[in-house]
RNA sequence: GGGUUCUUAGCUCAGUUGGUUAGAGCGUCUGCUUGACGUGCAGAAGGUCAUAGGUUCGAAUCCUAUAGAACCCA
């Protein structure tokens, strides 16, 4: 073992001056590929493909933080671990962005072709499609960069195709004249999964439609009174009385004259509004299914901007849908025909991406039959095939996975994967394969796109290029997701893999926390609660930041996190780091010789090495059962708490007086102890493990601790006597430490203790010497107390502590009865239990004698205490 | 309206199948130029486990109801 030989260690880690360092050197020795070994057991991850058109946020730090965790624990574990990054082509943001970026130059799709319209998409993916990557090595992510993929690369748009192609064969994708949600910015159709609904203050118009040949008028309310130019027909409940008469009868439609039946549908709610709705069929989804019903006109009154078209009187003709619905509200009113008018808070349905009401709207999409390809994949969460953690977002699967209806692929747009159906010129013939028909200046492609999520379904399984690499690596282990998009990508992809695979495409799925601010709210830019990670990173380093998101981020809940909250990371390194400089400065002078590692063992040796056992077991298990911010305490409080707080205080006392080979021989086992504490701790601090590991020892070029191995887990090595030994020392250096602190002593005046047991052994009381600053300790079981002494009790033992004209017996017996009413309360508990025969006749024996263990210890303690405090007064 | 989750110290959260004196970090208070670390060390204060019932020898933990909070779906 040759540490390194350092003139000079910082007092303060700095992160600066470490982790780009260490990326470098991972990256240029290519650490993190991985090829198919078929001696090793492959463990994949695919990462959820950023959009290009992403910038990093605090969500993608929470959720690479893990993958990373994984991917590197189980890459020191032995297995092959492959971890495949890539970017989301983003067919509606991406489009987004290049016509905003057009709009700048004063260009729009119209005056340009789709070709060169994609050209300027391309130039964006070159520009920004990388950005997030750069950011997220910033992170330290072991990512395989040779396996990185994009969305519209060949081999995935091909198989993306092939998918369209087999399905639409299968029958199982078809084309419909439809009612869809229809994003007007956009000019596109979306999904149902695409809308999310706000409340909205807006009002409730009430409107007089005239009965014909009548002097009768039917009221009506809307919340859209714009959508009344469309009306085909007015629908009442039949078992409403107050309209029952006018079942059958025609009425008038203001404004444009159109003569609309009235009739009676069981779905019309008779309390809402007036009890009497306007039908709308093209323009609304529930009036579409009565217009079905009911035979109704469908009257489509809008253009693809929302802006109405030729079907309205001129004068209502290319406007806005909100500018219409003033124009209507104000004509209907002048016309003597406005009722009321209330205030109305109402849910409306808007556009994810563009953020704009969405309207429903009749058009011709291409759609996918849910219903059978659904059913494989619920199954396999259910048998437990796929494992969701935690498990409660299974219910939220199965109750979507069996309301499902069929999902509209198509987009209006041109950035993504074009439909493949050519439709001919002539014959109206449709033809659907991969590759165009043989004479394709006789036929006309689909200018519309994939849903992206049509195309991100087969992550999983087509970042995979070829056969083998698929047959190796397929399916993966693990996907670590936000639970915002269980439907848009982890069902879909689960679907995906069982039709096309036969196969689960992950084992495991893992949905992070949401993060939001300390008041809960989301980040969000508008709100500018959301910290940028660079920044963090910056101040506190990577390693901090990704420990703290861990430590911090419970499985399941939302998490909330605030920028100061990353010092616990920070605080945790620096310890770390110190603790190794402490150990590097001593072997300066001390040398370490492996051959003395098992030699000079102590209990406080074999403590902490039965303290590392069970906090590998512990971190283990943790990670297995994906409870990850339980593995991170875990390695914080082994490292922080028993490591430093207690075994390198203890060791001091052999370093500082032991002989020469005493010294080396602690020294080395403590610097070996380190280093298998540095292997836990990589997972979550890649970069700083690395760097006081690299300064242990003499590395060969290439070497890292990021492809050394794990500890492994030895059995063995757990001593409870140890335990108990320390747990000793440990609480009566506690005891008198607290004398000193209540007794205001100051660490430099020296005391004199006596410990009235015959229990505690030379070795202890050496190491008691040494923990507490003790002038001469005395132990035997015959002392009796010296007068003005403070005293405690602590496992049966009696302390004492001479302090002659130091003491003030005032706070000494407030101590005393403070104890003793402690005591008291915790020991009448205990008498509680023991006299209830219901327990003392069905607890398990182990625990009623745990309770007759405590009756005992405890009345001997407080016996001693109430002795004491007799002799203060 | 349907579903999911949550309510434990001033704050953020642990608490495995019911059984130690309910824990940690941050914050607060006191002391500390102890030869790794003040991004630190030592000590202390702080909890009727949301409320009300129930099951049980025993409930923070299981059941029911109520109140409050968050998210998803319609």
């Amino acid at each position: 073992m040759h540490p390194k030989n350092l003139a000079d260690i910082p007092k303060a880690y700095n992160s600066k001056d470490v982790e780009d360092k260490w990326y470098r050197y991972w990256y240029d020795h290519n650490l993190y590929h991985s090829e198919i070994d078929e001696s090793k057991i492959p463990y994949t991850i695919v990462i959820p493909p950023p959009n290009i058109t992403g910038i990093l946020h605090i969500g993608h730090i929470l959720n690479n933080t893990l993958q990373d965790i994984y991917i590197r624990y189980k890459r020191m574990m032995g297995f092959n671990a492959c971890w495949v990054p890539g970017i989301d082509h983003a067919s509606i943001a991406t489009e987004a962005k290049v016509v905003a970026l057009l709009k700048e130059k004063g260009i729009t799709k119209d005056d340009i072709s789709r070709e060169e319209f994609l050209k300027y998409c391309y130039e964006w993916k070159e520009k920004y499609g990388g950005i997030i990557f750069e950011q997220l090595r910033k992170l330290g992510v072991s990512c395989d960069w040779q396996r990185e993929r994009f969305t519209m690369d060949d081999h995935y748009y091909k198989k993306v195709s092939e998918a369209f192609v087999e399905l639409y064969k299968k029958g199982l994708i078809y084309r419909g004249y439809r009612m869809v949600n229809w994003d007007p910015a956009s000019k596109s159709a979306i999904s149902d999964e695409e809308v999310f609904y706000k409340e909205v203050q807006g009002k409730l118009w009430y409107f007089k439609y005239p009965v014909k040949d009548s002097k009768e008028f039917v009221i009506v309310a809307t919340t859209r009174p714009e959508t009344m130019l469309g009306d085909t027909g007015i629908a009442v409940n039949p078992e409403d009385d107050r309209y029952k008469h006018l079942i059958g009868k025609t009425i008038i439609l203001p404004i444009v004259g159109r003569e609309i039946p009235l009739f009676a549908d069981e779905y019309v709610d008779k309390e809402f509004g007036t009890g009497a709705v306007k039908v709308t069929p093209a323009h609304d989804v529930n009036d579409y299914e009565m217009g079905k019903r009911h035979n109704l006109e469908f009257v489509n009154i809008f253009n693809e901007d929302a802006t109405t078209n030729g079907n309205v009187p001129n004068e209502f003709q290319e406007i806005d849908r909100y500018e219409v619905r003033k124009k209507v509200v104000a004509r209907l009113e002048g016309l003597g025909l406005l009722h009321k008018t209330e205030d109305y808070t109402n849910k409306v349905g808007y556009s994810q991406r563009g953020n704009v009401p969405i309207e429903p709207y009749l058009s011709e999409q291409w759609f996918m039959k849910m219903d059978q390809l659904c059913k494989p994949a619920l199954q396999a969460v259910r048998d437990g095939k796929v494992k969701f953690h935690p498990e409660h977002w299974i219910k939220t699967y199965e109750n979507w996975m069996t309301n499902i209806r069929d999902w509209c692929i198509s987009r209006q747009l041109w950035w993504g994967h074009r439909i493949p159906v050519w439709y001919h010129k002539t014959t109206k013939e449709i033809y659907c394969e991969i590759d165009p028909p043989k004479d394709v200046e006789n036929w006309h492609q689909d200018d519309d796109v994939l849903d992206t999520w049509a195309s991100s379904w087969l992550w999983a399984q087509d970042v995979f290029t070829n056969k083998r690499d698929q047959k190796y690596y397929y399916p993966t282990d693990l996907l670590v997701t936000a639970p915002d998009i269980i439907f848009f990508w982890v069902a879909r992809m689960i679907i995906a893999g069982l039709h096309f695979m036969k196969e689960i495409p992950f084992k495991d799925v893992y949905f992070t926390s949401l993060v939001r601010d300390t008041q809960g709210r989301k980040m969000s830019k508008s709100l500018g609660n959301s910290p940028d990670p660079l920044d963090l990173i910056d101040e506190y380093g990577a390693d901090a930041l990704r420990f703290t998101m861990t430590y911090i981020a419970p499985l399941g809940q939302d998490v909330l996190f605030s920028s100061e909250m990353v010092e616990i990371g920070r605080n945790f390194a620096n310890k770390m780091w110190n603790a190794g400089r402490f150990l590097l400065m001593n072997a300066q002078n001390i040398p370490l010789n492996p051959a003395l590692k098992d030699k000079h063992i102590d209990f406080t040796d074999r403590w902490i090495m039965s303290r590392f056992q069970s906090t590998l077991k512990e971190l283990n298990d943790g990670l297995n059962k994906f409870e990850v911010n339980n593995g991170s305490k875990i390695v914080y409080s082994y490292m922080w708490n028993d490591f430093c707080d207690w075994y390198v205080e203890l060791a001091k006392n052999r370093l500082y007086q032991g002989t020469e080979e005493v010294k080396s021989a602690v020294l080395t086992r403590a610097v070996l102890l380190y280093e298998e504490m540095l292997k836990l701790v990589h997972p979550f601090m890649p970069f700083i493990t690395e760097e006081i590991w690299q300064l242990l020892d003499e590395r060969k070029n290439g070497e890292s601790i990021s492809t050394s191995s794990f500890p492994k887990f030895d059995k063995k090595l757990i001593d409870k006597n140890a335990e108990e030994e320390i747990l000793f020392v440990q609480e009566v250096v506690s005891a008198i430490r607290n004398i000193r602190g209540e007794m205001n002593l100051p660490p430099s005046k020296q005391i004199n203790v006596f410990l009235k047991t015959e229990k505690v052994t030379e070795e202890q009381v050496r190491y008691m010497k040494s923990l507490v600053r003790i002038n001469e300790l005395t132990f035997n079981a015959n002392i009796t107390k010296p007068k003005a002494s403070a005293s405690a009790v602590v496992k049966g033992c009696d302390i004492f502590i001479p302090l002659e004209g130091l003491i003030d017996l005032g706070v000494e017996r407030g101590r005393i009865e403070k104890e003793i009413a402690r005591l008291d309360s915790s020991l009448e508990g205990v008498k509680k239990k023991l006299s209830n025969e219901g327990f003392v006749a069905k607890a398990p024996a182990e625990v009623l004698e745990r309770e007759r263990t405590k009756l005992v210890d405890w009345e001997k303690a407080l016996d001693k205490l109430k002795t004491i405090l007799a002799d203060l007064k």
